[in-house]
DNA sequence: GTCTATAGCTGGATAGAC
DNA sequence: GTCTATCCAGCTATAGAC
Protein backbone atom coordinates (compact mmCIF):
# COMPACT_ATOMS: atom_id res chain seq x y z
CA UNK A 1 0.00 0.00 0.00
CA UNK A 2 1.68 3.10 -1.09
CA UNK A 3 2.00 5.70 1.14
CA UNK A 4 -0.46 8.26 -0.47
CA UNK A 5 -2.85 6.04 -0.74
CA UNK A 6 -2.76 6.16 3.22
CA UNK A 7 -2.32 9.85 3.09
CA UNK A 8 -5.61 10.26 1.52
CA UNK A 9 -7.49 7.56 3.21
CA UNK A 10 -6.26 9.34 6.69
CA UNK A 11 -7.59 12.89 4.62
CA UNK A 12 -10.95 11.02 3.75
CA UNK A 13 -11.54 10.13 6.94
CA UNK A 14 -10.64 13.92 8.99
CA UNK A 15 -12.52 15.80 6.02
CA UNK A 16 -15.58 13.83 7.09
CA UNK A 17 -15.22 14.03 11.00
CA UNK A 18 -14.66 18.28 10.13
CA UNK A 19 -17.00 18.73 7.07
CA UNK A 20 -19.79 16.01 7.11
CA UNK A 21 -20.17 13.72 4.23
CA UNK A 22 -21.36 16.56 2.27
CA UNK A 23 -18.32 18.64 2.61
CA UNK A 24 -16.26 15.65 1.68
CA UNK A 25 -14.92 16.48 -1.57
CA UNK A 26 -11.72 15.76 -3.38
CA UNK A 27 -10.17 19.07 -2.55
CA UNK A 28 -10.88 18.98 1.33
CA UNK A 29 -9.54 15.30 1.24
CA UNK A 30 -6.62 16.20 -0.50
CA UNK A 31 -6.37 19.17 1.53
CA UNK A 32 -6.40 17.25 4.78
CA UNK A 33 -4.06 14.79 3.50
CA UNK A 34 -1.79 17.38 2.13
CA UNK A 35 -1.54 15.68 -1.15
CA UNK A 36 -2.36 17.49 -4.80
CA UNK A 37 -6.29 16.90 -5.84
CA UNK A 38 -5.59 14.76 -8.70
CA UNK A 39 -4.55 12.25 -6.69
CA UNK A 40 -7.54 11.32 -5.62
CA UNK A 41 -8.62 10.22 -9.35
CA UNK A 42 -5.42 8.68 -9.96
CA UNK A 43 -5.49 6.44 -7.20
CA UNK A 44 -9.01 5.66 -6.15
CA UNK A 45 -10.99 6.46 -10.04
CA UNK A 46 -13.40 8.17 -7.74
CA UNK A 47 -14.50 10.00 -4.46
CA UNK A 48 -16.97 7.39 -3.78
CA UNK A 49 -14.33 5.00 -4.06
CA UNK A 50 -12.31 6.50 -1.67
CA UNK A 51 -14.40 7.04 0.93
CA UNK A 52 -15.57 3.43 0.55
CA UNK A 53 -12.18 2.14 1.01
CA UNK A 54 -11.66 4.96 4.07
CA UNK A 55 -14.51 3.48 5.84
CA UNK A 56 -13.81 -0.23 5.59
CA UNK A 57 -9.84 0.42 6.89
CA UNK A 58 -11.44 2.66 9.67
CA UNK A 59 -14.09 0.28 11.35
CA UNK A 60 -11.60 -2.80 10.69
CA UNK A 61 -8.88 -0.89 12.69
CA UNK A 62 -11.04 0.51 15.43
CA UNK A 63 -12.88 -3.43 16.09
CA UNK A 64 -9.62 -4.74 16.18
CA UNK A 65 -8.71 -1.86 19.13
CA UNK A 66 -11.93 -3.33 20.93
CA UNK A 67 -11.44 -6.75 20.30
CA UNK A 68 -9.30 -7.54 23.60
CA UNK A 69 -12.10 -5.43 25.94
CA UNK A 70 -14.80 -7.28 24.74
CA UNK A 71 -12.75 -10.38 24.65
CA UNK A 72 -12.27 -9.42 28.84
CA UNK A 73 -16.00 -9.08 29.51
CA UNK A 74 -18.10 -11.19 31.24
CA UNK A 75 -21.74 -9.82 31.66
CA UNK A 76 -24.45 -7.53 30.42
CA UNK A 77 -23.55 -4.58 32.51
CA UNK A 78 -19.83 -5.26 31.63
CA UNK A 79 -20.68 -5.18 27.89
CA UNK A 80 -22.48 -1.70 28.43
CA UNK A 81 -19.82 -0.47 30.40
CA UNK A 82 -17.20 -1.15 27.18
CA UNK A 83 -19.78 0.25 25.29
CA UNK A 84 -20.04 3.28 27.16
CA UNK A 85 -15.91 3.29 27.11
CA UNK A 86 -16.38 2.31 22.99
CA UNK A 87 -19.09 5.81 22.74
CA UNK A 88 -16.95 8.10 25.19
CA UNK A 89 -14.05 7.45 23.07
CA UNK A 90 -15.06 7.44 19.62
CA UNK A 91 -16.93 10.82 20.44
CA UNK A 92 -13.82 11.88 21.25
CA UNK A 93 -11.65 10.66 18.31
CA UNK A 94 -15.35 11.57 15.94
CA UNK A 95 -15.00 7.84 14.71
CA UNK A 96 -18.65 6.41 15.10
CA UNK A 97 -20.18 10.18 13.71
CA UNK A 98 -18.08 9.22 10.95
CA UNK A 99 -19.82 5.92 10.48
CA UNK A 100 -23.42 7.97 10.87
CA UNK A 101 -22.07 10.24 8.58
CA UNK A 102 -21.07 7.47 5.96
CA UNK A 103 -24.66 5.37 6.98
CA UNK A 104 -26.47 8.94 5.86
CA UNK A 105 -24.71 9.27 2.57
CA UNK A 106 -25.14 5.12 1.75
CA UNK A 107 -28.90 6.23 1.57
CA UNK A 108 -28.10 7.97 -1.82
CA UNK A 109 -24.93 6.12 -2.86
CA UNK A 110 -24.77 1.88 -3.49
CA UNK A 111 -20.81 1.57 -3.40
CA UNK A 112 -20.70 3.54 0.09
CA UNK A 113 -24.22 1.17 0.96
CA UNK A 114 -22.33 -1.94 0.58
CA UNK A 115 -18.91 -0.28 2.27
CA UNK A 116 -21.57 0.53 5.47
CA UNK A 117 -23.19 -2.51 5.41
CA UNK A 118 -20.00 -4.72 6.16
CA UNK A 119 -18.78 -2.29 8.58
CA UNK A 120 -21.67 -2.82 10.65
CA UNK A 121 -21.69 -6.38 10.68
CA UNK A 122 -18.10 -6.39 11.72
CA UNK A 123 -19.79 -4.29 14.97
CA UNK A 124 -22.34 -6.55 15.07
CA UNK A 125 -20.06 -9.55 15.39
CA UNK A 126 -18.32 -8.39 18.18
CA UNK A 127 -21.02 -7.61 20.31
CA UNK A 128 -22.46 -11.15 19.44
CA UNK A 129 -19.20 -13.02 19.90
CA UNK A 130 -19.93 -11.48 23.45
CA UNK A 131 -23.21 -12.19 24.05
CA UNK A 132 -23.19 -15.83 23.00
CA UNK A 133 -20.53 -16.02 25.48
CA UNK A 134 -22.41 -14.18 28.06
CA UNK A 135 -25.99 -15.40 27.50
CA UNK A 136 -25.02 -19.10 27.77
CA UNK A 137 -26.90 -20.54 30.84
CA UNK A 138 -29.60 -17.64 31.46
CA UNK A 139 -32.97 -17.86 31.01
CA UNK A 140 -33.23 -15.89 27.67
CA UNK A 141 -30.10 -17.75 25.70
CA UNK A 142 -31.84 -20.83 24.27
CA UNK A 143 -35.03 -18.16 23.45
CA UNK A 144 -33.40 -14.94 22.41
CA UNK A 145 -32.10 -13.95 19.10
CA UNK A 146 -29.04 -13.48 19.77
CA UNK A 147 -27.96 -11.86 16.37
CA UNK A 148 -30.92 -9.95 16.75
CA UNK A 149 -30.34 -8.67 19.91
CA UNK A 150 -26.27 -7.62 18.89
CA UNK A 151 -27.78 -5.95 15.66
CA UNK A 152 -30.27 -4.33 17.77
CA UNK A 153 -27.18 -2.72 20.35
CA UNK A 154 -25.31 -1.81 17.00
CA UNK A 155 -28.54 0.47 16.27
CA UNK A 156 -28.88 1.75 19.28
CA UNK A 157 -25.57 2.89 19.79
CA UNK A 158 -25.49 4.50 16.26
CA UNK A 159 -28.81 5.82 17.21
CA UNK A 160 -27.43 7.64 20.06
CA UNK A 161 -24.11 8.79 18.58
CA UNK A 162 -26.85 11.09 16.24
CA UNK A 163 -28.30 11.39 19.87
CA UNK A 164 -25.30 12.98 20.91
CA UNK A 165 -24.77 15.69 18.26
CA UNK A 166 -28.02 17.43 18.98
CA UNK A 167 -28.84 16.63 22.84
CA UNK A 168 -25.74 15.34 24.93
CA UNK A 169 -27.40 15.46 27.82
CA UNK A 170 -30.29 13.49 26.69
CA UNK A 171 -27.59 11.06 25.50
CA UNK A 172 -25.82 10.25 28.41
CA UNK A 173 -29.40 9.73 30.44
CA UNK A 174 -30.20 6.84 27.52
CA UNK A 175 -27.21 5.15 28.22
CA UNK A 176 -28.77 5.23 32.13
CA UNK A 177 -31.67 3.97 30.97
CA UNK A 178 -29.68 0.83 29.33
CA UNK A 179 -27.53 0.06 32.13
CA UNK A 180 -30.69 -0.57 34.22
CA UNK A 181 -32.02 -2.67 31.26
CA UNK A 182 -29.10 -4.54 31.83
CA UNK A 183 -29.43 -5.02 35.38
CA UNK A 184 -32.73 -6.22 34.80
CA UNK A 185 -31.72 -9.17 32.82
CA UNK A 186 -28.90 -9.70 35.03
CA UNK A 187 -31.12 -9.87 38.30
CA UNK A 188 -33.45 -12.45 36.59
CA UNK A 189 -30.30 -14.14 35.86
CA UNK A 190 -29.42 -14.40 39.35
CA UNK A 191 -33.08 -15.32 40.76
CA UNK A 192 -33.76 -18.58 42.70
CA UNK A 193 -34.05 -21.78 40.12
CA UNK A 194 -37.67 -21.89 40.41
CA UNK A 195 -37.88 -17.98 39.88
CA UNK A 196 -36.18 -18.16 37.06
CA UNK A 197 -37.66 -21.51 36.33
CA UNK A 198 -41.10 -19.47 35.90
CA UNK A 199 -39.24 -16.52 33.80
CA UNK A 200 -38.49 -19.02 31.39
CA UNK A 201 -41.86 -20.48 31.01
CA UNK A 202 -43.17 -17.42 30.77
CA UNK A 203 -40.95 -15.96 28.31
CA UNK A 204 -41.69 -19.53 26.12
CA UNK A 205 -45.52 -18.67 26.23
CA UNK A 206 -45.39 -15.07 25.33
CA UNK A 207 -42.44 -15.60 22.42
CA UNK A 208 -44.91 -18.13 20.93
CA UNK B 1 -49.05 31.10 5.70
CA UNK B 2 -48.49 31.86 1.55
CA UNK B 3 -49.04 29.09 -0.46
CA UNK B 4 -45.66 28.93 -1.80
CA UNK B 5 -43.94 28.86 1.34
CA UNK B 6 -45.75 25.91 1.64
CA UNK B 7 -44.97 24.19 -1.55
CA UNK B 8 -41.52 24.74 -0.46
CA UNK B 9 -41.57 22.78 2.46
CA UNK B 10 -43.33 19.97 0.80
CA UNK B 11 -40.48 20.58 -2.18
CA UNK B 12 -37.72 20.54 0.64
CA UNK B 13 -38.87 17.29 1.96
CA UNK B 14 -39.75 15.12 -0.98
CA UNK B 15 -35.94 16.23 -2.25
CA UNK B 16 -34.35 15.31 1.23
CA UNK B 17 -35.94 11.79 0.31
CA UNK B 18 -35.13 11.45 -3.42
CA UNK B 19 -31.13 12.70 -2.91
CA UNK B 20 -30.46 12.83 0.97
CA UNK B 21 -29.46 15.67 2.80
CA UNK B 22 -26.58 16.35 0.19
CA UNK B 23 -28.66 16.87 -2.68
CA UNK B 24 -31.20 18.93 -1.42
CA UNK B 25 -30.05 21.77 -3.14
CA UNK B 26 -32.17 25.29 -3.92
CA UNK B 27 -32.11 24.07 -7.17
CA UNK B 28 -33.77 20.53 -6.72
CA UNK B 29 -36.14 21.56 -3.77
CA UNK B 30 -37.63 24.50 -6.24
CA UNK B 31 -38.06 21.66 -9.09
CA UNK B 32 -39.35 19.30 -6.44
CA UNK B 33 -42.07 22.30 -5.75
CA UNK B 34 -42.65 22.88 -8.80
CA UNK B 35 -41.55 26.69 -8.33
CA UNK B 36 -38.92 29.06 -9.13
CA UNK B 37 -35.11 28.91 -7.45
CA UNK B 38 -34.88 31.99 -6.75
CA UNK B 39 -38.20 32.28 -4.36
CA UNK B 40 -36.27 29.66 -1.78
CA UNK B 41 -34.09 32.52 -0.82
CA UNK B 42 -36.79 34.99 -1.13
CA UNK B 43 -38.93 33.06 1.71
CA UNK B 44 -36.96 32.10 3.79
CA UNK B 45 -33.12 33.75 2.98
CA UNK B 46 -30.91 30.47 2.62
CA UNK B 47 -31.48 26.90 2.07
CA UNK B 48 -30.71 25.90 5.67
CA UNK B 49 -33.95 28.02 7.07
CA UNK B 50 -35.66 26.35 4.85
CA UNK B 51 -35.04 22.60 5.60
CA UNK B 52 -34.69 23.86 9.34
CA UNK B 53 -38.66 25.18 8.96
CA UNK B 54 -39.47 22.07 7.10
CA UNK B 55 -38.21 19.77 9.29
CA UNK B 56 -40.44 21.18 12.33
CA UNK B 57 -43.01 21.53 9.62
CA UNK B 58 -42.76 17.35 9.34
CA UNK B 59 -42.24 16.34 12.52
CA UNK B 60 -45.05 18.42 14.14
CA UNK B 61 -47.48 16.69 11.76
CA UNK B 62 -46.24 13.35 12.18
CA UNK B 63 -46.43 12.98 15.93
CA UNK B 64 -49.93 14.74 15.71
CA UNK B 65 -50.70 11.43 13.91
CA UNK B 66 -49.37 9.22 16.21
CA UNK B 67 -51.07 11.03 19.10
CA UNK B 68 -53.74 8.87 19.32
CA UNK B 69 -52.46 5.29 18.85
CA UNK B 70 -49.92 6.69 21.53
CA UNK B 71 -52.89 7.07 23.68
CA UNK B 72 -54.15 3.64 23.60
CA UNK B 73 -50.90 1.82 24.48
CA UNK B 74 -51.47 0.12 28.04
CA UNK B 75 -47.98 -2.28 27.97
CA UNK B 76 -44.52 -1.67 27.29
CA UNK B 77 -45.14 -4.75 24.24
CA UNK B 78 -48.51 -2.64 23.05
CA UNK B 79 -45.87 0.31 22.96
CA UNK B 80 -43.28 -1.59 21.20
CA UNK B 81 -46.59 -2.26 19.00
CA UNK B 82 -47.06 0.83 18.38
CA UNK B 83 -43.70 1.49 17.34
CA UNK B 84 -43.14 -1.39 14.74
CA UNK B 85 -46.21 0.40 12.84
CA UNK B 86 -44.50 3.65 12.97
CA UNK B 87 -41.70 2.46 11.57
CA UNK B 88 -43.10 0.86 9.02
CA UNK B 89 -45.54 3.16 8.06
CA UNK B 90 -42.86 5.84 8.20
CA UNK B 91 -40.29 4.09 6.39
CA UNK B 92 -42.75 3.55 3.94
CA UNK B 93 -43.26 7.13 3.46
CA UNK B 94 -39.47 7.96 3.82
CA UNK B 95 -40.33 9.95 6.91
CA UNK B 96 -37.65 8.63 9.61
CA UNK B 97 -34.95 8.55 6.56
CA UNK B 98 -35.70 12.34 6.12
CA UNK B 99 -35.29 12.67 10.19
CA UNK B 100 -31.94 10.69 9.93
CA UNK B 101 -30.64 12.82 7.31
CA UNK B 102 -31.73 15.75 9.01
CA UNK B 103 -29.40 14.43 12.12
CA UNK B 104 -26.04 13.79 9.65
CA UNK B 105 -26.60 17.38 8.74
CA UNK B 106 -27.08 18.62 11.28
CA UNK B 107 -23.03 17.80 12.34
CA UNK B 108 -22.14 20.58 10.35
CA UNK B 109 -25.03 23.43 10.65
CA UNK B 110 -25.87 24.79 13.71
CA UNK B 111 -29.40 25.76 12.65
CA UNK B 112 -30.18 22.25 11.58
CA UNK B 113 -29.18 20.82 14.79
CA UNK B 114 -31.60 22.78 16.58
CA UNK B 115 -34.66 22.51 14.97
CA UNK B 116 -33.69 18.34 15.20
CA UNK B 117 -33.40 18.48 18.87
CA UNK B 118 -36.70 19.73 18.98
CA UNK B 119 -37.87 17.34 16.73
CA UNK B 120 -35.77 14.41 18.51
CA UNK B 121 -37.80 16.06 21.81
CA UNK B 122 -41.41 16.05 20.22
CA UNK B 123 -41.06 12.28 20.20
CA UNK B 124 -39.62 11.72 23.15
CA UNK B 125 -42.25 13.19 24.92
CA UNK B 126 -44.65 11.19 23.18
CA UNK B 127 -42.62 7.92 24.09
CA UNK B 128 -42.03 9.03 28.01
CA UNK B 129 -45.69 10.01 28.17
CA UNK B 130 -46.83 6.28 27.28
CA UNK B 131 -43.79 5.09 29.46
CA UNK B 132 -45.27 6.84 32.35
CA UNK B 133 -48.38 5.86 32.16
CA UNK B 134 -47.78 1.80 31.63
CA UNK B 135 -44.76 1.64 33.82
CA UNK B 136 -46.39 3.09 37.07
CA UNK B 137 -46.50 0.32 40.09
CA UNK B 138 -43.77 -1.94 38.22
CA UNK B 139 -40.73 -2.52 39.95
CA UNK B 140 -38.40 -0.35 37.37
CA UNK B 141 -41.20 2.90 37.58
CA UNK B 142 -39.65 4.16 41.03
CA UNK B 143 -35.71 3.35 40.09
CA UNK B 144 -35.91 3.89 36.28
CA UNK B 145 -35.48 7.18 34.84
CA UNK B 146 -38.24 7.28 32.26
CA UNK B 147 -37.09 10.40 30.85
CA UNK B 148 -33.67 8.67 30.21
CA UNK B 149 -35.57 5.07 28.85
CA UNK B 150 -37.86 7.33 26.33
CA UNK B 151 -34.54 8.75 24.64
CA UNK B 152 -33.09 5.33 24.64
CA UNK B 153 -36.10 4.13 22.41
CA UNK B 154 -35.67 7.15 20.08
CA UNK B 155 -32.40 6.43 19.71
CA UNK B 156 -32.52 3.21 19.28
CA UNK B 157 -35.53 3.84 16.38
CA UNK B 158 -33.38 6.60 14.57
CA UNK B 159 -30.20 3.93 14.62
CA UNK B 160 -32.20 1.08 13.66
CA UNK B 161 -33.39 3.53 10.48
CA UNK B 162 -30.08 3.99 9.29
CA UNK B 163 -29.56 0.50 9.86
CA UNK B 164 -32.65 -0.68 7.48
CA UNK B 165 -30.94 1.60 4.73
CA UNK B 166 -27.83 -1.05 4.44
CA UNK B 167 -29.44 -4.48 5.96
CA UNK B 168 -33.09 -4.47 6.10
CA UNK B 169 -33.43 -8.43 7.17
CA UNK B 170 -30.66 -7.17 10.51
CA UNK B 171 -32.99 -4.23 11.52
CA UNK B 172 -36.07 -6.74 11.24
CA UNK B 173 -34.02 -9.52 13.71
CA UNK B 174 -32.90 -6.48 15.76
CA UNK B 175 -36.99 -5.69 15.94
CA UNK B 176 -37.67 -8.63 17.01
CA UNK B 177 -34.63 -9.10 19.86
CA UNK B 178 -36.40 -5.44 21.26
CA UNK B 179 -40.35 -7.45 21.35
CA UNK B 180 -37.71 -10.07 23.48
CA UNK B 181 -37.14 -7.17 25.99
CA UNK B 182 -40.31 -6.02 26.41
CA UNK B 183 -41.46 -9.42 27.02
CA UNK B 184 -38.71 -9.94 29.98
CA UNK B 185 -40.29 -6.93 31.44
CA UNK B 186 -43.25 -7.96 31.38
CA UNK B 187 -42.86 -11.45 32.84
CA UNK B 188 -41.00 -9.93 35.53
CA UNK B 189 -43.98 -6.97 36.21
CA UNK B 190 -46.24 -10.19 36.73
CA UNK B 191 -44.13 -12.35 38.90
CA UNK B 192 -45.56 -13.19 42.38
CA UNK B 193 -45.38 -10.19 44.62
CA UNK B 194 -42.37 -12.06 46.44
CA UNK B 195 -40.79 -12.66 43.30
CA UNK B 196 -41.85 -8.71 42.26
CA UNK B 197 -39.94 -7.63 45.71
CA UNK B 198 -36.65 -9.45 45.66
CA UNK B 199 -36.46 -8.13 42.03
CA UNK B 200 -37.16 -4.87 42.93
CA UNK B 201 -34.69 -5.22 46.18
CA UNK B 202 -31.72 -6.30 43.81
CA UNK B 203 -32.40 -3.63 41.14
CA UNK B 204 -32.01 -0.92 43.76
CA UNK B 205 -29.03 -2.67 45.14
CA UNK B 206 -27.42 -2.52 41.98
CA UNK B 207 -28.18 0.87 41.12
CA UNK B 208 -26.55 2.53 44.31
C1' DG C 1 3.51 8.84 -9.54
C1' DT C 2 2.96 13.58 -9.13
C1' DC C 3 2.08 18.15 -10.62
C1' DT C 4 -0.42 22.28 -13.20
C1' DA C 5 -4.04 23.77 -15.70
C1' DT C 6 -8.37 23.74 -17.13
C1' DA C 7 -12.88 22.12 -19.09
C1' DG C 8 -17.48 21.67 -17.82
C1' DC C 9 -20.85 21.53 -14.44
C1' DT C 10 -23.74 22.53 -10.35
C1' DG C 11 -24.33 25.13 -6.39
C1' DG C 12 -25.83 29.57 -3.45
C1' DA C 13 -27.17 33.91 -3.84
C1' DT C 14 -28.58 38.51 -5.84
C1' DA C 15 -30.08 42.38 -9.12
C1' DG C 16 -33.60 44.08 -11.48
C1' DA C 17 -37.64 43.68 -14.75
C1' DC C 18 -42.44 42.77 -14.29
C1' DG D 1 -44.43 38.00 -5.02
C1' DT D 2 -42.54 36.07 -9.01
C1' DC D 3 -39.47 35.56 -12.89
C1' DT D 4 -35.10 35.94 -15.83
C1' DA D 5 -30.50 36.47 -16.01
C1' DT D 6 -26.33 36.24 -14.10
C1' DC D 7 -22.15 36.27 -10.89
C1' DC D 8 -18.99 33.63 -8.67
C1' DA D 9 -17.51 29.80 -5.80
C1' DG D 10 -16.59 25.15 -5.57
C1' DC D 11 -16.99 20.64 -7.53
C1' DT D 12 -15.50 16.25 -10.46
C1' DA D 13 -12.70 14.71 -13.69
C1' DT D 14 -9.19 14.73 -17.27
C1' DA D 15 -5.20 16.11 -20.34
C1' DG D 16 -0.63 16.62 -20.52
C1' DA D 17 4.01 18.28 -18.73
C1' DC D 18 7.48 16.53 -15.73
Amino acid sequence: MSDTKTKLMDGAIAAIKEHGIAGASARAIATSAGVNQALVFYHFGTVDELLTAACQRATAERVETYAERFAGVTSLRGLLAVGRQLHDEEQELGNVTLLAQLLAGARTNPVLAAACAQSLKMWSASIEAVLTRVLTGSPFADLADIGGLSRAISAAFLGLELYEGVDPAGAAQALDALDQLGILMEVVDELSPMAKKLVRSRLRKATR
